[in-house]
DNA sequence: TGATGTGAACCCATTCACAGCC
DNA sequence: GGCTGTGAATGGGTTCACATCA
């Protein structure tokens, strides 16, 4: 059927695919074949309507009154996101994060695989690293051509977080992952998402002290706990 | 404005103002004592407005005509986020992100200190990491308690995350980081944030197909940058 | 009957635009 | 004059509720 004319995902649903799609293939590992939008929302800790929302993007592969098919479904959302291919990816920077994300066997399980990993520094050039040797960070551009790599993930200390990003973007890479915790500026047309831990971090600080200040913290729905004196 | 009432930020705002925050803190370093809304959008790669509606949320810190008096401000986002105090943290896992973790020293230079790391596989235990000795999950009631630990981080397979958070939660924890790449359940009261590298990853990789589509990632508004005027 | 798919209502976040103050 | 702080307008995301169809 007409391929989908994949008109553009909302940011919001996009994000909750990749959730929905390991769900899926959990599902699949546990023999499910059919699983309703009430199911996979109590999976994934949303609530229904969202769920059929977010799948409607992509099309309509539910059937009514019955639900989805979790293989069918998983192939849908797979293609959608790109990843009924591996993408091939290159790590700037083998220093604890680098080599953790190297060695993350996440990674390699769910659409990507490391080609590269490049640093500055002369110490680490050579290094076995996740299966690659670490090689330097001039022969990024070398890298990048010869295996297509398309999507590059920055694992330097935050000063050297620009200079990485420049020199992918002059490699032609089109997608970075930046985990440095500054913020990158990138030529317009270059994708940037952004993990920071400390941030992520620093944001449950503040939910953590509003509970001690006794202030509830999310305020979900009923009072029941009363914390007075 | 005196002792500010600590209306309720909203998530959105309480998620910028670590990034605000470093880039304080860089300014610092680089001897820069005043900065305006602008500036601080532009560093941040968001627009004005929303950096003066975000700050609002904290109180009226700037000063009209001038701007914001850069240790000041940094001075109300830490208190503001409980960053005057560094909070313990332990970590449920020793494998390589649970390593990576305790040993990366943004979590230490920004607010938070590892005080435990715990793990169920015996050959782990022992070893030094981060600075601290892995000691077994059964141990994480004891450490949490005798450290005043409330916040925790699970790094462990996404099988075992679950369980995990079961355990934290049990030993009175009440704020969970959650880098296993699983969602996982919490009493209403706990506080939840996730972090999964791979589904980070598979966004960027929708973006990249629809660029290689020949269908705009990004498009940012139109070609000419709202620059001069 | 039962669960999807979706317009409409609602709610939160972003942006505009300007009053207010330095 | 210049920049903050903020109501008002806009836009996007979530939720509701029901028509639709296997």
């Amino acid at each position: 059927m007409s391929d989908t004319p994949r008109r553009r995902i909302p940011e919001a649903a996009l994000g909750r695919l990749p959730i929905y799609l390991r769900i899926l293939v959990d599902l699949t590992n546990d023999d499910v074949t059919q699983v309703s939008s009430e199911q996979l929302a109590e999976l994934a800790a949303v609530n229904a309507a969202k769920v059929r929302k977010d799948l409607s993007y992509l099309g309509t592969y539910g059937t009514r009154g019955v639900g989805y098919e979790v293989k069918f479904l998983t192939y849908q959302i797979q293609r959608e996101l790109g990843l009924n291919q591996s993408w091939p990816v290159v790590i700037v920077g083998a220093g604890n994060l680098g080599q953790a994300l190297a060695n993350f066997t996440g990674i390699a399980e769910r659409g990507f695989h490391v080609v590269g990993v490049v640093d500055k520094d002369e110490s680490k050039i050579g290094q076995l690293v996740g299966g690659v040797r670490v090689r330097h960070a001039d022969e990024l551009q070398q890298i990048a051509s010869s295996k297509a790599v398309s999507i590059g993930i920055i694992a330097t200390p935050a000063q050297h977080a620009q200079e990485a990003a420049d020199s992918l973007v002059r490699a032609g890479i089109g997608s970075i992952m930046n985990f440095a915790p500054t913020v990158i500026s990138v030529p317009r047309g270059v994708n940037v998402r952004k993990v920071d831990l400390a941030l992520e971090l620093q944001i449950l600080s503040y939910y953590e002290q509003t509970r001690n200040n006794g202030l509830r913290a999310v305020e979900t729905g009923d009072s029941s706990d009363s914390v007075s004196a």
